[in-house]
DNA sequence: CCCCATTACGTAGCACGTAACAATG
DNA sequence: CATTGTTACGTGCTACGTAATGGGG
C-alpha cells in the first residue's frame, strides 16, 4: 500500500469515477492512476470501484469505507506537513479561504490587509462560490477556512463557529416614496418590486422567513449572489433592493439611499468553518482572532473539541458576538 | 512522504530510539532506517530526532506531533487492510489478544473454543503479560483486545467495557481452622500469613483496600502473578491463599477447601478494551460477545462512540454484568 | 573498546510516461 | 466516432542491502 495509491483513489472517487481527468488534475498519466488503483485492489482483495467494461461506475461498498479511511489518512500527512512547516519555519505557509462575495467584497478587506503586513511570507489564496461550495472545499481540505452566512452546517466534518452578527437595510434610489417613512412595514415593503440575494446565499432564507410569517408574497423580480449587482439594478429603477447593510458604502452608494431594517428581519451570523481534525498553523488561529475577536485560540481550542452542537451552544452562550 | 518512513519514525519511537534493534524487529537493515528517516527529515525541513553525534538521543517537540499523527495514520492503514478483508472473505483473519494469567487460565478456554469452532480460519494468537503490557500492546494496536481487571483504564486511547464481576475465595489446606468457620471476618483472616496475587494483578488493589479500611495490616508471605502458583503454595502449608474464585477448580483442587469471601471483599471487574478508531472485523464483534453477551454489536457501538467516562458510565448503569 | 549511526555504493524493483488497444455510449 | 479505461513496453529513479567509516560513552 502506498500513499499515492489511496490518493489516487481518493481523487478519482472525488472527480465522479472519471480518471481521465483525475490524472489531467494531478498532472499526472492516465495509465499510471488505473494501474495504481489496480495493483491496490490486487493487493487488498478487494475491487474498490465497480466496472462495466472500461467504465469506472460506482463504489463498491468496500470502497467506500477504503475511500474514507483514505482520506483520514491525506488529512492527516497534510497535518504532518504543517506541522513540520510550522516548527521549521512559522512566519511562512499558505492560508486558503473559500467565502462569498459578500464576505470576500466587504468583511474580508480589512482583515485581509491586516493579515497579509503581518505574514508577509504566507501565501494567501481565496476561493469563491456557493455557501456549499465553499462548505465542501473546507470539508475536503482545499480550502483551510470556510466563511459563509448559510449552508455550512449541512457538513458533519466542519467545526463551525459564529463570527459576528449583522442585519439587513433597504436601498432605494434618492426620490423613492420609501425615503421618507422612516420605519417602513414588511408590508409597505412588499408592495415594491424586490432586488435581493438569489436563495441560499447571505441569509436569504431569513428573508423569506420573515415575510413567510408575516403572510406576505412580496414580488421579487430580480436576484443576485452579490449585493454589487443588485445595487446596479436598484439604480436601474428595478425595484427595492434589500442587502447586507455592510454591503452599503456611504461615499460609493450615495446615488441610493440605505433603510435600516432591523425591525424586519431576524439578524443573520456569519461563520467560520474548517475541517474537523485538522492542524491549525499559528497564522491560523491569528487570523480567526483578527476576523472575530472573540475567537482566541483557546476558544477555536475549546470548539474543536465540542463533538454535539449542544456543547458548542453552551460554549459560546456567554459571548457577545460583534455586531454590524 | 512514504508510508515506510512514517512507519520507520513510529518504530524508532516505539524502540527507545534505537535504530538497530527496530531494524532488526521489522527486519530490514539499519541504514535503510536511517537514511529513509533522514529523507524525510528533509522533506520536511524539520529535524525528528536529536542527535548527540551518532546517537539519537531524543524527539524534538516537531517530532513527537508528526510521530503521534503517523501513529495515527498507520492505525488506519490497518483498518484499510482489516476491512479489504472483512469484504473478501469475512471469515478468514487473525485475531490476537493480551490478557492475563487469569483470564487465560480460566475465562478464556470456553470462549476461545466456541470462537475457533465456528471461525476456524481466523488464527489466534495470545499475548500474556502484565496488566500494563497488555494495556499497551492494545494501545499500540499489537493486539487486538486487552482484557484484564486492572490498568485498562490508564490509556486514554483505549475503548473499553465491562464484562463481568466477581470476588475471592479464601483456599485453605483440608485440616486449615478456618474450614470449621462459616463465615470468616477479616479480622480472623488477617492472622494468618496469606498468599495471594502480586500487587498489580487480577484485582489485588481491592484486596488490600479491604484491609486497609478495616485498619488490618495482613502478613502477606508470598506473592504470584497466578493462582496455580498461589495454590501450589498453599498446599504446601506456607499460608491461606486469596484467589478470584473462577480460579478454584472442584476437580483439580480437591486437596484444598476453598470458603467464600464475597462478604469481605468488594467485587471486580474484569474489561475488555481495544484501540479507539479501530475497525473491527465481523468476528470480533462476534468473539467479544462471545466473552460477555451483553456486548452485542450495538452496545459496542455505542461505546466506541462515548467520549467521556460519563456517558460510558451512562451506557452501561441499566446493564447487568454477569456475576462470576 | 564496543556499540551504534552515518556514508558509500551497487543492484533490483517499480512507478511513471508514451503508445497502442479495446470497449462503451 | 469520440471518449475512456486497460495492456504493453521502456526508462529513470530509488529503496534497500552490504560494506566501510566515524563518534560516544
Amino acid at each position: 500500500m502506498k500513499l499515492q495509491q489511496l490518493r489516487f483513489i481518493w481523487e478519482v472517487a472525488r472527480h465522479n469515477l472519471n480518471v481521465s481527468v483525475t490524472a489531467e488534475d494531478l498532472y499526472t498519466s492516465q495509465p499510471g492512476i488505473s494501474k495504481q488503483i489496480m495493483l491496490l485492489e490486487d493487493e487488498l482483495g478487494v475491487q474498490i470501484f465497480r466496472r462495466s467494461g472500461k467504465h469506472l461506475t460506482e463504489i463498491t461498498p468496500a470502497g467506500r469505507e477504503i475511500i474514507e479511511k483514505s482520506g483520514k489518512i491525506l488529512g492527516e500527512v497534510e497535518n504532518i506537513r504543517k506541522i513540520a512547516q510550522e516548527f521549521s519555519d512559522f512566519s511562512k505557509g499558505s492560508l486558503s479561504i473559500a467565502t462569498t462575495h459578500t464576505q470576500a467584497r466587504y468583511a474580508l478587506p480589512r482583515v485581509i490587509k491586516q493579515f497579509m503586513l503581518k505574514f508577509p511570507e504566507v501565501s494567501l489564496h481565496m476561493h469563491q462560490g456557493t455557501p456549499v461550495q465553499i462548505s465542501e472545499l473546507a470539508s475536503e481540505g482545499v480550502a483551510d477556512f470556510a466563511i459563509a452566512t448559510e449552508a455550512l452546517d449541512l457538513f458533519e466534518n466542519l467545526v463551525m463557529m459564529p463570527c459576528y452578527r449583522w442585519n439587513r437595510c433597504i436601498v432605494v434610489p434618492q426620490n423613492h416614496p420609501l425615503v421618507s417613512i422612516s420605519k417602513p412595514s414588511l408590508e409597505q415593503i412588499a408592495g415594491y418590486p424586490i432586488v435581493t440575494y438569489v436563495f441560499g446565499f447571505t441569509g436569504r432564507s431569513q428573508l423569506d422567513n420573515a415575510f413567510r410569517k408575516a403572510g406576505l408574497n412580496p414580488k421579487v423580480v430580480f436576484t443576485a449572489t452579490d449585493a454589487d449587482v443588485i445595487k446596479t439594478y436598484v439604480k436601474l429603477g428595478l425595484g427595492i433592493g434589500i442587502i447586507a447593510r455592510m454591503a452599503y458604502d456611504t461615499a460609493d452608494d450615495s446615488d441610493l439611499i440605505a433603510i435600516d431594517a432591523d425591525h424586519l428581519f431576524e439578524s443573520s451570523t456569519t461563520k467560520i468553518g474548517f475541517r474537523r481534525g485538522t492542524f491549525l498553523r499559528g497564522y491560523m488561529y491569528e487570523f480567526i482572532e483578527g476576523f472575530a475577536p472573540h475567537l482566541t485560540r483557546a476558544v477555536v481550542d475549546s470548539a474543536v473539541k465540542c463533538q454535539a452542537a449542544v456543547e458548542m451552544d453552551e460554549l459560546f452562550k456567554d459571548i457577545e458576538l460583534p455586531v454590524y
